[in-house]
DNA sequence: AGAAAGACAGTTACCGGTAACTGCAGATTG
DNA sequence: CAATCTGCAGTTACCGGTAACTGTCTTTCT
């Protein structure tokens, strides 16, 4: 009832200041002051001291969009024109606003880049790569790392999507598609592309490699230099952690190895303490009777500490004990014993996740199925295997 | 004269039809229609497909200030009116546009980084700290690299303008004041940090470490191990690499020991190729006769490098040959020989950084004089300065 | 010569928020 | 009992761009 009388009133008062204001606005424009519309108070002042585009307009004596379309090389604008505009776009050290062109065409080209670890070399070859191919398109990357918590991976993807971000790339720390957060980016439309870890339950586009393939093929390696006990420090219950995981039993089946669960040695999501965990693990390695004589190790960094273990219980490497870690980090062929490794060819990944994301912005609508794009990896010998 | 006549006809025909439509907006507001503005054609149809602010006012009957104020816990909305908005907001997982909100504030809550090196885990440290100083004040991090290179780091500051960011954090590459990069910045009244690197003739918040003291530091350390030739391995000409040959010079004044500036090696720009630029400085270094027994490496990497070179050379370490580097890098600690490092501290030159960029953004205006922010160095002693 | 097409600039109404002000009922005050 | 204050919602006019459409004037064609 009130609801009904209030509107009521606003509809009518609101028809005739209506009229009001335009006649007031005509006035003013008839002024020639094509900024009539500030209100005569302090309130709107701009907020930064930037130049707009009408301000080129008014130096000009033409219209906004003719300085808006010569800028953007539109074609019905006269040569002429365009040179007088942009000459004065020089002189006054103009820059379109990326906020209001993100309002007004719906695209902010902005990519939205989330990792789980910013330090980790890995990733930041990713995110260089990334850039290096965005960069040419225009798009410019908005880094946010999660730390591994998914709590502040969710917070950051929010960020992302409020942005708004153009796409979105995700190396993600979720073990499982929860809270909604995938649901969130589907509805939303945005592009996405998963790199590195693959989440159940995800459909996506993917990037990475093939963790059960780089498993069989590091643990392939130890077989073939001789091992007949080999350990596995095992990652997190991530998709890599788990896909190496499979691609180390299935080795070992192929080549008619008793799988020993007590060779498996688990270490927590493996960042700053990675070569901690790793020497941990490897201590523990070296208590098993019928001790090991190889350990296919999750990472590079566990595989170090795993290394400094081994060597510190006066165990010789690679004679006793193989060593095969993953990621190739830098310096992982200067240690004491240069480290065997498995590339994972991490800026290609990064590339060809960027291009992935650039064409879901093209072609937006018509959605293809996602695929996963599988970048095959290396086997680096080094010392630490050669026997 | 046709200026004049053109802007004649458009004044008049504009002051007409402001009316004619402003008398149609009002009918269509009789229909009860908010969104009525949109023009009849298909032209401007929502180009995201997310809630917006107007949606849920709608839903609710009220106008779209009121669900602004409820959102931004505005006093002058009841609590009632409140919980009501927030219910709804919930329930379409509504987000505000961040590119809309920072038209209309002219603050868009996004932080500028451009390191020279997204890859190094210095400027990796460097970022998570920053990032996780900036997130609960609510901002995010625009990161971009510039790959050493000054118009990179040109075209990228400015991409960062152009967004805009509400401050910029900045490691540059650049060894001068050049191209008006700087002007630009202070024009815009962009509040401005430097990091890690100074610029000669750039008026700016720095904060990082205080190289020449670093450089006296590790000298010094030498000197106290009993080296009596120590030679230098030099960084590029930016503010670091000549700080730290300072500090190198001042200790060998202070301790009296002659310099001889053919022990003085520079190298290029120390990035992926540092290592094997440290290699080859070291074998120059190798070469002179009457051979140094000590060398400061500019960083971590020419350190490796160089011990690399020492080892293959037959030559001790330490015995015949102490190292020191900067940068206390992950696995530093393993390398053949264990490397004796300055730590810079680079999360706390992060944290630092973030802190004197809010301080700025906050209390923008009153502008107070640009302050070095030092962070201390901390040498840690390990096996390649041990004798 | 008159009509149709083309080149080029301008008008309008947004994009989705927000600051400042206005309006109104009910409470408080002089 | 009128005047003022207060609490709460609404109106307006932006922020700085842009798409789609509308007019002119000129050129070209029939």
């Amino acid at each position: 009832m009130s609801d009904v009388k209030r509107k009521d009133r606003g509809r009518v008062s609101s028809y005739l200041k209506k009229i009001l204001t335009c006649v007031q606005c005509a006035v003013r424009i008839r002024a020639s002051d094509s900024r009539c519309f500030r209100p005569t108070s302090v309130a709107l002042r701009p907020k930064t001291n930037r130049v707009s585009l009408r301000d080129i307009a008014r130096d000009l004596n033409v219209s906004a969009i003719t300085v808006s379309k010569a800028l953007r090389n539109h074609k019905d604008i006269s040569e002429a024109t365009r040179e007088r505009v942009l000459q004065r776009m020089r002189e006054v050290n103009y820059e379109p606003n990326l906020a209001a062109r993100s309002l007004a065409t719906g695209k902010s080209y902005m990519v939205g880049l989330v990792v789980p670890d910013l330090v980790h070399p890995f990733f930041g070859e990713i995110a260089k790569a990334i850039s290096r191919v965005l960069r040419p398109a225009g798009y410019s990357l908005v880094i946010a790392s999660s730390e591994e918590e998914s709590k502040l991976e969710r917070a950051e993807v929010e960020a992302m999507l409020a942005r708004p971000v153009d796409a979105l790339l995700l190396a993600s720390a979720l073990t499982s598609q929860r809270g909604g957060m995938f649901q969130k980016i589907a509805d939303r439309e945005v592009p996405l592309v998963m790199l590195d870890r693959v989440v159940s339950g995800v459909n996506a586009e993917f990037v990475g490699v093939d963790d059960e393939e780089l498993g069989f093929i590091a643990t392939r390696h130890l077989i073939e230099r001789g091992c007949q006990r080999i350990a596995h420090i095992e990652g997190p219950e991530i998709s890599t952690g788990v896909g190496r995981l499979r691609g180390y039993r299935r080795a070992l089946e192929q080549f008619k190895i008793k799988l020993r669960p007590e060779l498996q040695i688990q270490i927590p999501s493996g960042d700053d303490r990675g070569v901690e965990s790793g020497y941990h693990a490897m201590q523990k390695i070296l208590a098993i009777k019928n001790t090991p004589d190889g350990v296919f190790c999750f990472n590079d960094e566990c595989a170090t500490g795993a290394l400094r273990a081994t060597l510190d219980a006066g165990v010789r490497v690679p004679q006793d004990m193989a060593l095969v870690g993953v990621g190739n980090m830098k310096n992982t062929d200067f240690l004491r014993v240069a480290l065997t490794t498995i590339d994972q060819n991490s800026s290609e990944i990064g590339e060809r996740a960027a291009r992935v994301a650039l064409n879901l912005m093209e072609r937006k609508g018509e959605a293809l199925a996602p695929c996963s794009t599988l970048v095959p990896v290396r086997l680096i010998e080094r010392e630490s295997t050669n026997r």
